[in-house]
DNA sequence: CCCCTAATGCTAATTTATTAGCACATTGAT
DNA sequence: ATCAATGTGCTAATAAATTAGCATTAGGGG
């Protein structure tokens, strides 16, 4: 079984956030956009608005955050592109838990959703997979 | 397109850890169990074998990790076991990055690695989700 | 116009995480 | 049997993260 390595991809940037790092990034990145106060709001074990704001000054300033005005209110923006953080991430989980085998991690998640997926989404996996075989060479 | 929750699962106790704590348990998994030395020996900006030996102490009293003697040394395991942490740990990258989708993730991952799969990996990937198929009902 | 509300900016205090130091125990070699 | 090497246990110092407080500014409604 073939694996994929990690050298050099967003440089494991994101291992570097502290927990509340993180999870304002994990919000901002699921909901795409959001203002502080939406990430307030999310957060588990709430702190106060003010920490909150005081976290995304820091995650702007080391270049993990964006933010555009919107009104009178930021709305906060990750500044690596989801794509990157995604294959960043999905790296990392598979060097971790996987043993970097694609074939291991895509069956782990097909099994545990096993009883979820309609035929139409078998169909989908099916296609996708059939579409990068042939996309190789 | 069906989605997976994340109620109940693991609980979210591993998006507690810190920094540190993090870099050890993912070398834990990785290497399934490993002394104190293994893991100073591969902690990126390697603090003292000191600190490693506080912080494995620190994740044993949390509860992360377990010991057992080999020889005179250590040898820590993780208390949470891997199919639990590795199911955990896709739930929650599928609700970040991925919206629920299963299929989603698993084209970005195909895709990301479409290169280095061979056919008989590809092979194994489509038997892998003819089972999970029929296996449902 | 003036006040209330809801934003942000900055800074200081507190809490938590991280680190290192040192004492003690055990094994193996000479 | 003693010494060196390699473990562990515990504790205190330091550094970093997290939190909250307070000042300020801008908008909207009466």
């Amino acid at each position: 079984m073939s694996t994929i390595g990690t050298a050099g991809v967003t440089k494991g940037l994101i291992q570097k956030l502290t927990r509340r790092e993180r999870q304002i990034m994990d919000i901002v990145y699921k909901e795409h956009k959001a203002t502080a106060a939406d990430i307030h709001s999310q957060l588990p074990d709430r702190p106060s608005y003010s920490s909150v704001r005081a976290l995304l000054r820091i995650l702007e300033e080391k270049g993990f955050l964006k933010h555009s005005s919107e009104g009178r209110r930021y709305v906060y923006h990750p500044a690596i592109a989801p794509e990157r953080a995604k294959q960043s991430a999905l790296k990392h989980m598979l060097n971790t838990f996987f043993d970097g085998s694609v074939g291991g991690m895509v069956t782990t998640l097909v099994d545990m959703s096993a009883a979820k997926l309609s035929d139409e989404e078998y169909d989908q996996l099916q296609d996708a997979i059939s579409k990068a075989r042939k996309a190789r060479s």
